[in-house]
Order: C-alpha cells, then sequence, then structure tokens
RNA sequence: GGGCUUGUAGCUCAGCCGGUUAGAGCACUGCGCUCACAUCGCAGGGGUCGGAGGUUCGAGUCCUCUCAAGCCCA
C-alpha cells in the first residue's frame, strides 16, 4: 500500500453520476488490444476453460444471449482472477435453415432464387452474406463486456471444424453408426427439408376425427364393414390396413379378412396389433405406414407396403389417384366431401390433438418416408447415459440429469441429412456405374473399386447440429492433437439454456466420448429463459422482445448484466422487468459515489501503516472478509444470484449506510492525522478489495473505479482473487451490532418525537454490565455521530429515572432521550405497555419451548442454549420494561 | 398419459442440511436537498408462507393428497 499514488497532485475528476457510455467502450478496448482475454497455453497454471454456445451467424444477441454469456463472463473472469490459466472460447454456428433462408430472401428480392444461381454461386453468396453481417452478434457480445478469447474465434464451418466433421462422419461411417436407410422423418415443405424428431415442436390444435367407414370387401351390405377414426384423412390415399386389438370383441370376427380403401378401391387387410388404442375413436385404426411414425412400426411388424403419396412440397403425388396435384389440405377438403357424397362419412367430431410444426417456420411437418441419413443412437446413448449416472458430467442444477437420461434412454436414431446447400456436404460420392458408395476422408478422384471418374457426390448437407456437436475439440484443432486440447480438453463447464439439452449438450456428450474417450465438460450449468414482465416468451410474434443492445445503451452493460444473474435461482425463468434495471442502474450508481467518496478523501492520504483499528473498522474489515468467502463459495457453487445479493446487501447497507458514515468524523477532523490514515486505509483496502470480488459481475465499472485508485497492476481483470487474511471476528460483530441497535432506536425515537433533523439531542444510556459499558464506551463518537447525539452519558443504574424523557428497552441497555415537557406520558405508557404484553407472549413461548421435556431431551444442546439465552434476554428486557413503567406512572401522578 | 418447475408482503423474488419475532428490492406513509450519492438518507406500515392431512420436541423448510399456473416429453 506504500508509495506513490497515480492521482496525487491530479485533479480528482469523477462525476455525480456513473456514466456507464463514457466508460465501457474505453475499457474493452483496452482489453482486447492488450491481449487480456488470452491465456498463456504454456502456463504452469491449472486450466479452467468454457466453450461459448455459438450464437447463429445470422443472429442479433437477445436476452437469452445476454444472460447465457453473463454467466460464462463471470465464471471465466472469477477463474481468471483466482489464478487459473483461463480460456473461454467463442464463436459461431453456420445456422443451415437460417442462413440459407437469408440468403435466399436477398434473391427472391433480386427476382432469382438459388437454383437460377446454381449451387457453387449460392454458396459464394453466403459466404459473402457471412462476412458482411456474420460480425454483428459478435461486436454485440463485446458490448456486453465478454471476456473471450477472440483470437481463437472459430465458425461452424471453417476448414478446422470442417476437417473435424468429415473424420467424424468417416469414422462413424467406417463404424457402422452411420447408415443410409428409409426410414420416416420429419419433413417441412416450406423448409424443404427435412427435421429431426426434436426441431418438431407439438402444439395444441383444435382439429376434427372424421369417422370414415371401409366397407367389407365381397359384400353387399354397405353396412359391413368397419369404421375408423382419423385426424388426417388425406393419409387414406396411403393406406394399407386397417388395425384393431387383438383382444378387441368388437372386432375379432373381422380379423384376417379384408376391406375396401374407399376412394382407392383398394382391397386391405384388417390386422391385429396391441399397440391400438381400443377407447380411441372406434377401436379401429386406418394404417398409413409412409406417413405416420406408428404406423411405419406396425408396417415392419406386418410386412406392409410403404405407399407415399406426398411430393416434397406438400402436393398429393401420382400414387394419390385422382387427388393428384392437390394441396394436402385441399385434398382433405376434397376427400372428406367426396366420402359424404358416397355415405361413408358417418361423422365429424371437434377434437383438439397435439400436432407436429417445424421449430422454424412453424409450418405443420409431414411424417414422410425417405432415404436419408441416420446415426445409430444406442452405441453412443449408453456411454453417455453412463457418464451422467457415474457424475463424471454433472448438471447443475442436478435435476436436469434426469431430463438428459429420460431423453437417451428413449432416443430414436438421428436423422442428419438435410436437403439444403448452406451446411457441411455429406461425404459421399455414388459411382454412377458400379453402384458403390464412396464415403472417404479426402475427396475421391474416381471409384476405388471401378475405377470410374463417373462418381456424384450425395447432394444433402448434415443437421447443423452435426458439427455443434464436435464444437467443444473442433474449435481446439481436433483431429490434430494440439496443445490446446491437450490443456484444456475436457473443458471445465458448460452454460446454456435448458431448451437445447436435447439439442446440443446431449450430442456433444455422446461425441467427446467417442472421439475423445472422455466428456467434454465436467459440469453443465443450465440457466433459465428470460422472460417478459408478464411471465411470457419473449418472440417475434408478440413483439414482446427486449434489445439488450438498446438496453446497454440506456443502462449501461453492468447494470443489465447484474440485473440478469440477480433476482432469481438457478434453473429458474426470470422476468424482466424495466424496474428492477431501474434498481440496478441505481446500485451502480452508489458504488460509484461510494468509491467517489472515498477517493476523494485519498487525496491527501499517504499511505503510512495504520494505527489503532477502531471497533467500526475491525467490523467492516470482518463484514468484508465474511463478504469474500461467502461471494467465492456462491460463485464455486455456480450460484451466482446468491453472490450479487450478498455484494449487494454488503456494500449498500454495511459499507455505505454505516461505515462511510462513520468514517467522516475522523476523516474531516484536522487534529488527528494518525487516525485519518488509519481510516483512509481501512477505506482503501475494503474498496479496493470489494471492487475485485465485484469485478467479475460488473467488469467496467470496477475497472474505471480501479484505475482511479493508487493499486497496482495493470489492470484490475488480472488482479488476484481476495483471499482469507483472518479479519473475521464474531465477537467485533456481536459488539458492533449493539450499537447499532443503540443508534436504531435513538433515531426511532427521535422520529417518533419528532426530534428536528438538524438537533442534537441529549441521549443518556443506562446498561447494568459492566461488559455492555464498555462497548458503549467504545462506541460513544459512532453514537453521537450517527444518532446525533450531544451529552452521552452512560450509567450502570440511576437513582432517579429520567421520566421527563422518551425511551427504549433493548435487552442489555436502555436508552433515554430527555425531552422537557415535550412527552406525552400517556402515549409513552401506552407504548410501553404494548410492548410488555409483546414481551411477556414472548417469554411465554420461550418457556413453554423450555419446559417441554420432548424439547429439551431430543433438540441439540446448542439450540437449547439459545433459546434460554432468548429467554433470559427477554426476562431481563420485561424487567427493565416494568420498572421504566413505575416511573412513569409515578411521575405522571406527581404531575 | 408421464415428468419437471412454480405458488411466501400490492408487485418481483430470497429463505442452504427443519430450530430467530419469515427477509430484500420496487411500490406505499412520514421526515429530510446533512460537504459521496434525491439514481439519495432516516424512520415506518404491510405477509403466518396456495389448501388439507401427516411426520417431528419443533415445518415456509420433510412426506402424502389436493387446487392453480407454466414448461418438457409421449
Amino acid at each position: 500500500m506504500e508509495g506513490s499514488y497515480r492521482f496525487m497532485g491530479e485533479e480528482l475528476k469523477m462525476a455525480k453520476v456513473y456514466d456507464p457510455t463514457q466508460v465501457e467502450e474505453k475499457w474493452y478496448k483496452f482489453w482486447e488490444e492488450n491481449g487480456f482475454f488470452t491465456p498463456d497455453v504454456k502456463s504452469e497454471k491449472k486450466a479452467f476453460s468454457i466453450v461459448m454456445p455459438p450464437p447463429n451467424v445470422t443472429g442479433m444477441l437477445h436476452l437469452g444471449h445476454a444472460m447465457d454469456n453473463t454467466l460464462q463472463d463471470i465464471l471465466t473472469r472469477f477463474k481468471r482472477m483466482q489464478g487459473y490459466k483461463t480460456l473461454w472460447l467463442p464463436g459461431t454456428d453456420h445456422a443451415g435453415i437460417a442462413t440459407q433462408a437469408r440468403v435466399e430472401e436477398q434473391l427472391a428480392q433480386e427476382g432469382t432464387n438459388r437454383h437460377q444461381l446454381g449451387r457453387e454461386k449460392f454458396l459464394e453468396r453466403v459466404w459473402d452474406w457471412k462476412r458482411e453481417y456474420g460480425g454483428t452478434i459478435t461486436r454485440q457480445l463485446r458490448r456486453l463486456g465478454a471476456s473471450c478469447d477472440w483470437s481463437r474465434e472459430r465458425f461452424t464451418m471453417d476448414e478446422g471444424c470442417s476437417r473435424a466433421v468429415r473424420e467424424v462422419f468417416v469414422e462413424l461411417y467406417n463404424k457402422g453408426l452411420i447408415y443410409r436407410g428409409n426410414y420416416i422423418v420429419n419433413w417441412c415443405s416450406k423448409c424443404h427439408t427435412t427435421i429431426s424428431d426434436i426441431e418438431v415442436e407439438h402444439n395444441e390444435r383444435e382439429g376434427s376425427l372424421w369417422y370414415i367407414r371401409y366397407p367389407a370387401a365381397g359384400s353387399d351390405n354397405s353396412q359391413d364393414g368397419v369404421v375408423i377414426a382419423t385426424t388426417r384423412p388425406e393419409t387414406m390415399l396411403g393406406d394399407v390396413a386397417v388395425a384393431v386389438h387383438p383382444e378387441d370383441e368388437r372386432y375379432s370376427h373381422l380379423i384376417g379378412k379384408t376391406v375396401i380403401l374407399p376412394l382407392m378401391n383398394r382391397e386391405i387387410p384388417v390386422i391385429a396389433d396391441d399397440y391400438v388404442d381400443k377407447e380411441f375413436g372406434t377401436g379401429a385404426v386406418k394404417i398409413t405406414p409412409a406417413h405416420d411414425p406408428n404406423d411405419f412400426e406396425m408396417g415392419l411388424r406386418h410386412n406392409l407396403e410403404q405407399i407415399n403419396i406426398l411430393n416434397t412440397d406438400g402436393t398429393i403425388n401420382e400414387n394419390g389417384g385422382q387427388y393428384r396435384g392437390l394441396d394436402r389440405y385441399e385434398a382433405r377438403k376434397r376427400i372428406v366431401e367426396d366420402l359424404k357424397a358416397l355415405g361413408l362419412l358417418v361423422k365429424i367430431e371437434p377434437h383438439t390433438h397435439a400436432v407436429g410444426e417445424c421449430y422454424r417456420c412453424s409450418t405443420v411437418v409431414e411424417p414422410m418416408v425417405s432415404k436419408q441419413w441416420f446415426v445409430k443412437m444406442k452405441p453412443l446413448a449408453e456411454p453417455a447415459i453412463r457418464a451422467a449416472e457415474k457424475g463424471d458430467v454433472q448438471f447443475v442444477p442436478e435435476r436436469f440429469t434426469r431430463i438428459y437420461i429420460n431423453w437417451l434412454e428413449n432416443i430414436r436414431d438421428w436423422c442428419i441429412s438435410r436437403q439444403l446447400w448452406w451446411g457441411h456436404r455429406i461425404p459421399v460420392w455414388y459411382c454412377q456405374d458400379c453402384g458403390a458408395e464412396i464415403c472417404v476422408k479426402e475427396d475421391p478422384a474416381e471409384c476405388p473399386h471401378c475405377h470410374s471418374k463417373n462418381i456424384e457426390q450425395d447432394p444433402d448437407v448434415l443437421d447443423t447440429w452435426f458439427s455443434s456437436a464436435l464444437w467443444p475439440f473442433s474449435t481446439m484443432g481436433w483431429p490434430e492433437k494440439t496443445e490446446e486440447l491437450k490443456t484444456f480438453y475436457p473443458t471445465s463447464v458448460l452454460v446454456t439454456g435448458r431448451d437445447i439439452i436435447f439439442f446440443w449438450v446431449a450430442r456433444m456428450i455422446f461425441m467427446g466420448l467417442e472421439f475423445q474417450k472422455q466428456v467434454p465438460f465436467r459440469k453443465v450449468m443450465i440457466h433459465g429463459l428470460v422472460l417478459d414482465s408478464q411471465g411470457r416468451k419473449m418472440s417475434k410474434s408478440l413483439g414482446n422482445g427486449v434489445d439488450p443492445i438498446e438496453v446497454i445503451d440506456r443502462y449501461g452493460a453492468d447494470t443489465l448484466r447484474f440485473m440478469l444473474i440477480t433476482g432469481n435461482t438457478p434453473g429458474n425463468d426470470l422476468r424482466f422487468h424495466f424496474e428492477r434495471l431501474e434498481a440496478t442502474r441505481n446500485f451502480l450508481n452508489k458504488i460509484w459515489n461510494a468509491s467517489r467518496f472515498v477517493l476523494m478523501n485519498l487525496q491527501d492520504f499517504e499511505g503510512k501503516p495504520r494505527g489503532e483499528l477502531t471497533l467500526a473498522d475491525r467490523w467492516i474489515l470482518s463484514r468484508y472478509e465474511y463478504t469474500v468467502q461467502s461471494v467465492t463459495n456462491a460463485l464455486e457453487r455456480y450460484d451466482l444470484g446468491e453472490a450479487g445479493r450478498l455484494l449487494y446487501e454488503f456494500i449498500w447497507s454495511e459499507f455505505c449506510d454505516w461505515y462511510i458514515e462513520l468514517s467522516k468524523k475522523r476523516l474531516y477532523s484536522q487534529d488527528n492525522p494518525e487516525e485519518k490514515n488509519t481510516v483512509q486505509s481501512v477505506l482503501l483496502e475494503v474498496l479496493e478489495g470489494t471492487m475485485r470480488i465485484l469485478h467479475p459481475f460488473m467488469p467496467f465499472l470496477t475497472e474505471e473505479i480501479w484505475q482511479h485508485l493508487p493499486t497496482k497492476g495493470k489492470t484490475i481483470m488480472l488482479s488476484s482473487w481476495p483471499e482469507v487474511t483472518g479479519y473475521r471476528q464474531e465477537q467485533v460483530e456481536k459488539e458492533m451490532s449493539l450499537l447499532m441497535d443503540v443508534i436504531h432506536v435513538v433515531r426511532n425515537i427521535r422520529s417518533e418525537m419528532n426530534v428536528a433533523p438538524g438537533r442534537r439531542a441529549d441521549i443518556i444510556l443506562v446498561a447494568p454490565e459492566e461488559e455492555t459499558i464498555k462497548i458503549l464506551q467504545k462506541g460513544l463518537e459512532d453514537i453521537r455521530q450517527l444518532a446525533l447525539g450531544e451529552n452521552i452519558t452512560i450509567l450502570q443504574k440511576v437513582e432517579e429515572n429520567p421520566t421527563q424523557a422518551a425511551s427504549a428497552v433493548l435487552a442489555g441497555v436502555t436508552v433515554y432521550i430527555p425531552l422537557k415537557g415535550l412527552l406525552d406520558f400517556d402515549k409513552e405508557i401506552a407504548k410501553i405497555r404494548k410492548e410488555i404484553q409483546n414481551a411477556l407472549q414472548e417469554q411465554k413461548r420461550l418457556e413453554d419451548k423450555l419446559n417441554n421435556p420432548g424439547f429439551i431431551n431430543k433438540a441439540p444442546a446448542e439450540v437449547v442454549a439459545r433459546e434460554k439465552e432468548k429467554l433470559d434476554a427477554v426476562i431481563n428486557r420485561l424487567g427493565s420494561l416494568k420498572h421504566r413503567l413505575s416511573d412513569l406512572s409515578e411521575a405522571k401522578g406527581d404531575d
């Protein structure tokens, strides 16, 4: 602490109100340009690493990103200050559908489309687009203060990541874990591609249940046959059977017989299968293996044909007979009408059911059989489940483990081919001559079997999540054996929203296990969503979104950050209220002004060793250390909201409201330079340390303040995390809280008695115990200052109680404020009586408890002792209260 | 249908392994522009913890059931 200080001789220039716009950009530039975000890979220190969930290149920062990245930044800055070599690796995702759609929109405006342009040209356009607009979100992350290592920024389509994708695909292919097959997939007729199961969102919709009669084959009686119920009548064009439950007596006579599929006049069998729900509809269901996942499975069991009736644009194809060419919904209408005309439509019931929609465009998804590439999931899922069960990867909060395991246990194969152009192209070639399927790491020039040059690459690309699943190691240079991989893999923690546990977290885990033989991260910190003030999800359609950049412009990044991580508990959603933003902004301003106060009073600080500490000094140091400890613990537990709360309380209530106020007298008095030096030194130490533990939360504000402080080092972000030094003293805190109580009751009396704020008043303190008197004496000046005392008298007992005084009775002290002539005896007596009542109640409660043998015998001794102490205190207080009451009554009688 | 989360002061939320007279911020009331801060200070009012039952010496805090809201999966 000794030496010369950088502000000496300069005039301190700090505005009365903190203005974040003046400082944030400056410091971010300073940090980035000095390379503070980049770790020294070679250093001997322990490693801490996080890979950033890559936002879509097309994306704009939203509050979810802001929260997610604030959490990561806090952990990163915390660990960096703790002395770890810390890597936070950023990057962006190529976001197949989203990006392609963006560029296609552009083309549409130019009056062209990707097909006219051709694949090559189109991809060039996408890269152009990426170069031009792809940097938006990373610039926005800088505004937030993210201390990630931009020198290692990656993109899922860059060369390294592509290399990793190719490697993984070929290896899985060779192991037989990637296969091409006919399977039922989800088709989005608007995005024109398949989407995986989890990309389908199920939403309740009002629909109908149509009851349709399928007449018995060879019967003239149209009442023969079977009535089925369906929510999608148009799919009947592809029906190949009717199924009933094997134990359903209503239909047992039909099993093995055939019925006629109306409109198509196809004869189809009635089959029995356990899957059929007897209770639903009529208990008989139509089976369309090509357009329903369950029917598909059933079809396989019964060896049924798959008749695809849809084109990729959602219209009926040539298998739909007379309905060919119609849109699927138009076809539905026509089919229903035609059935009605034939008298085969039995009835229509209203029916709500869950409809699958495309997560991107909300178009109703059509299940459809087609030839696609799949990842076989069972062999990959098992180790991933075990890793979570063994605790190799731990979820925070823990409850998300079950969601994860549950999903993996019921997983189906992952459809990874997408009918897009933008993405990692499937590295498989087909020989046009011998029909060979070629899957290799380097682009082949010819067919390895027949040496034909006539080979063609599969036109599809991979699901975007395929490359994101490799993110934790592809970004570190794999398949090369890099220093980064050795040092930073597995990463320490993954921070992400609970909405992508399935999409991303699970897939990274099984890919990590498969290719690195190690989990990609030790911990998964899951956080909730940012909702609007009414608790609704923010969405474009509701127009209730809040732009974090606008918030930063108005309030500053620190305010946004702090607001986003406080006010809730881990894993839960957070409602966004502007009121909370204001409250946080006020907190920053408070910190700013407290610092300003300290700095203004440090101008003549010479940094001499400090002299004897007062009770208040010891107290604030003790509280400071408590805060350091508890904030550190909360951060280690990933309970950042709790850490924020602790900081708020310490800074505002303890440091500002009490210690700063208590410091003023010693600071302003000119006659005791040594005392002044001491209090300056304590103020500086506490403020400086507080800035450090606050830094991960509010990097900009703390850097600005820290740079004004007489400290060594270039930046607060590379300063060390405060250590425990042994300041904590429970006894000191206890003594101080007695003084605080005294001050508090004096203020209370003054307020109730309407003592003018500027007027000082005499205070008489009566304490029977020697110990208490000592404490009061130590705090005499503090009481005078904060309770606006004039003459303060401390007595062990009084011969004549000051009846012309308002009073308050604490456990060890009775406080009197003489108010000659101003005291309303009746009011004062009533007040005392009420307090006696309360105390009696409390006494009874405690006595009952202590007389209860169950309590005495079973409760821990410590708890019993504490209750006894409380009882003693109440009895003590009751004595003083009664005494006071009789004095008052007497005095009133004398009047 | 299965699972998860939430239900504590007017509002938004804390309350860890069960043991203070249940806390904070905002809002509200009264007083105050005191040389860090009115984006402030001091003082104050306000809830018995969704409901019912149970376990326990003791429950907001554990268990069961129940009601309500939200989310996920099928």
